[in-house]
DNA sequence: CCATCTTTGTGCACGCGTTCACAAAGACAT
DNA sequence: ATGTCTTTGTGAACGCGTGCACAAAGATGG
């Protein structure tokens, strides 16, 4: 346990910002990898480095769940991987459904971090009748037929949908009728859902896009800066014209 | 987000908000969809359904862009997927190299929305010996050792890193010193980099850890609720109990 | 040319999230 | 006990992002 007993259990552990929140898994693994080589106690300092946040911020995302530090000192490991772990919802066993196995259905199945907190793949499910039966990850996929008869069975309240664009809203609409609140989509679409039901999406040509501009915009700068100290803004500053670049980029016409 | 050097003055051309660079490729690819079925022009209102968001924000988003559209009509959808395709640099190639081979390596190969907008999977790069040489995707998985080669060799400025999380900052660090200055990071390791370097990261377990979050806290409001019409506020009103869960939860103690 | 109608572009206010900076709490040594 | 030293927890200020609400711009019809 900790060094002092002074835990004041937060007075307001309804308001956790979702910034927070969003931080906690992070933390959760610092903390586990300082678990595993028994380490006792971190310091804000410590641990917001190996959770690459600054110190202020970790302490105050803390301090929405208590008081679990004690000062001059710091955290105590083993005690804040439990808080955290109970306020994630982590101590108990929730069971995931993938629709959708294919390459990357396959992978999410194997995928070990998977099973290591608190999430146990339930079952694979998969619209290709030939695949039924055939086990990936150890596990049979089963026909979509089986869809609400495994939710409702297994009580699995989150999907993960790796299906093509194509099927993944009927797919959500299914899993949403079955029971399932909470969805995390791997497809490249967006998800018309009912209130009360979480989205969350991960979407690689998203993340490569938002990438492409931002490497765009160094190698402009990077361009300017080569071609003599001349302020971009001056090239830009003639008229207002149309199809400049963000940078002096090639004029290229090809609107409709 | 790299800060830039010191310039600013440009009108506003320079200055488009993060939020709305990560919103972008979600307008592109309702376009691209609209631009498919032949419409001619969609309104702000009409395109934020499509695009799942707020249509002010669509039109505050745009106008740092340009005053790409007409009062009374709309946007031309052909004209702005060409001008938001330009502005997040997806006019030209985007050669990128997949480190890590795996089922997730081998997925993100095989993943078609890869090469349809500007990237091209420049090599399929892993560190076991016996998978060197080996098609992935109609592309021959190379040995680590080549890395370096590879990236100077075709101008490789993305990165995206599928490796076991033990290896992927060893990775990061060479592909950044031969030349890479964005990576994609799917594995559940912090990365550290220098200054310059964009590192973008897709974390499944995270995500699920959020959606946890969200249905734990779901789940206890309901059983609130279903335990008689107690304003929730009310039950937590009494004394800050000790080791309460976020809304009554089970007691539950196991710290170490 | 004028009136009307539609839809954009944006000024403004508000709320969330981040960061600084510091008082208070506690450990530890003397 | 008392003083010193470390580190937490948080008040306050600031900046970014969001959404409202409306004036201005332009199309369209008479």
């Amino acid at each position: 346990m900790a060094t002092g007993r002074t835990h004041r259990p937060a007075t307001r552990s309804r308001g956790i910002p979702e910034a927070t929140v969003a931080r906690l898994p992070l933390y959760l693994r610092a903390l586990t990898a300082l678990s595993e080589r028994s380490v006792p106690t971190v310091s804000s300092e410590e641990l917001a480095a190996a959770a690459g946040v600054n110190s202020a911020k970790l302490r105050k995302d803390f301090s929405y769940l208590g008081s679990y530090g004690t000062r001059g000192v710091g955290y105590d490991v083993e005690y804040l991987v439990y808080q955290i772990s109970r306020e994630l919802g982590l101590t108990q066993d929730w069971p995931v459904v993938i629709v959708g196995i294919g390459n990357l259905g396959a992978a999410l199945a194997n995928y070990g971090g998977f099973a290591s907190r608190g999430f146990r793949v339930a079952a694979l499910i998969d619209a290709d009748p030939s695949m039924a039966g055939k086990p990936v990850a150890g596990i049979p996929v089963q026909h979509t037929d089986e869809l609400e008869k495994i939710i409702q069975d297994d009580g699995v309240s989150i999907g993960v949908i790796a299906t093509p664009a194509g099927a993944a809203q009927q797919v959500c609409d299914r899993l949403v009728a079955a029971g399932v609140t909470s969805i995390l989509n791997f497809a490249p679409t967006v998800l018309n859902v009912p209130e009360g039901v979480d989205v969350r999406k991960v979407d690689l040509s998203i993340e490569l896009q938002i990438l492409a501009f931002h490497e765009q915009r160094k190698a402009g700068e990077e361009a300017v800066a080569d071609a003599g100290a001349v302020p971009p803004a001056v090239a830009r500053k003639q008229q207002p014209s149309i199809d400049q670049g963000p940078d002096g980029d090639v004029p290229a016409v090809m609107p409709a």
